[in-house]
DNA sequence: TTGGTGTTTTGACTTCCGTCAACGCGGGGC
DNA sequence: GCCCCGCGTTGACGGAAGTCAAAACACCAA
């Protein structure tokens, strides 16, 4: 018995569609870890020893200059698949952003079982195809909008990704969230700086369009004005 | 006979590794397309009816806002892919920067394709993989980096990519190249303005760094020093 | 409750880059 | 050759966001 059959991201993260013995041979070579909210699994630069896949939490993906500045450049929820496989190094470092579980695998070891199974690279690839997507899309954000447009596109998204992981049963997005990062790891996501950040978020509670219950909370109040602020 | 067999990219494209028999299933659903430069081949947000493989020439993708700004979210060389595959709508318009010609496919086609094609499939997952490194390690750069540090790492780039596919025999980056880009599209590379393009450039042939013989001509003399400014 | 620590907010000031406008230059057509 | 038009450059100016510093706040432990 694998621990695969109890996994909550079983038919959804890149290992869904593999049958029981295809599941039974990548639980061989795989194992669960978990990660406390701070810590890293993966350093920036370094060989990638490993790849991973997200059961519960969410990490960040960051790239840092020799100077100390920081870009925060994906952001890993349950069921998303993390590292670099294929032979390069990998280019972000992860950080646990939450205690986070995950299973995890060499990258030898997965990318030898990954060539012989059709079917999960084809899953990974879509995955990457649709990270890609989400990426570019950050690109304008980070390139062509403002210090507003950027919360009120960020605090969309937010709310759109922690819906789908919520505890809420309720379809939609959430109206109400609790925010995996701190203000300076927001401004990490939106290339700016954390009293930017903090100036934002209280115009908006000002503007009577969200408030703000406690440091890591938010609750949408007029989302209509999000939406058309996010340009 | 097909034409995939003096195809200049056959062993740099995903299709390198396909057997004669397969290229010439390939080649029974892909037909060869010229676009004159500024000729736009994808639309964002069509239903992506159709992805390609770059045989020559230079191809920008990019998205914009209502209000008509716009990002280049990457260039597209000799080899590259582009386009969405499996079933989502595209997120990028693709246009020609110079005259180019591509191997297109619809996009139905080319799904059934790959799909039964694992070895081409794991080529344009590990394409899509080094697309994300890439995209990624740029979202440092319009996050984070001042516009001299933008206008360095983008020379220093530039003086790679076209090394690759330039007319100089020699290896190593490109000491002389021809920018395929106008000030404005580099602007729209770097999240900057065109007047701040030009500034930067006009500093750094100031500072004998770089010569400008012509409007798309770039000549490094110092590059030690871009390196130091790229950061 | 209190005190201490790290995070967030707020304020004052600065700066980098964007905006607006005028000018220059170079290449193509006549 | 000359003119024209689009692209690029330069200058003056303003404003959005960064920087620096201090105060306020939340959270934890004792």
């Amino acid at each position: 018995m694998s621990s695969c059959d109890t996994c909550v991201v079983r038919n959804r993260a890149i290992c869904a569609g593999l049958d029981n013995h295809e599941i039974e041979a990548l639980n061989q070579i795989g194992r669960r870890r978990t990660v406390t909210a701070g810590e890293p699994l993966i350093w920036e630069d370094d060989d990638s020893l490993l790849v991973a896949n997200v059961i519960e939490g969410v990490l960040k993906l960051t790239t840092s200059t020799e100077d100390g500045r920081e870009q925060i450049v994906g952001v890993a929820y349950p069921s998303d698949f993390i590292g670099r496989p294929f032979g390069q190094t990998s280019s972000a470092s992860v950080v646990a952003l939450t205690d986070a579980r995950v299973c995890v695998f060499s990258r030898n070891d997965f990318d030898r079982f990954a060539r012989e199974h059709p079917e999960l690279e084809h899953k990974l690839l879509e995955r990457t195809l649709a990270e890609l997507d989400r990426t570019r899309s950050w690109m304008m954000l980070l390139g062509r909008k403002n210090a507003s447009e950027k919360i009120a596109t960020f605090l969309l998204e937010m709310s759109d990704r922690l819906a789908e992981t919520g505890c809420t049963p309720a379809f939609g997005p959430a109206k109400r969230f609790s925010l995996p990062f701190s203000r300076q790891q927001v401004a990490d996501v939106l290339g700016l700086t954390i009293e930017t950040v903090s100036r934002q978020f209280t115009k908006l509670k000002n503007d009577g369009v969200i408030e703000l219950p406690s440091r890591r909370e938010v609750e949408i109040l007029n989302r209509q004005a999000l939406v058309s602020l996010a340009g």
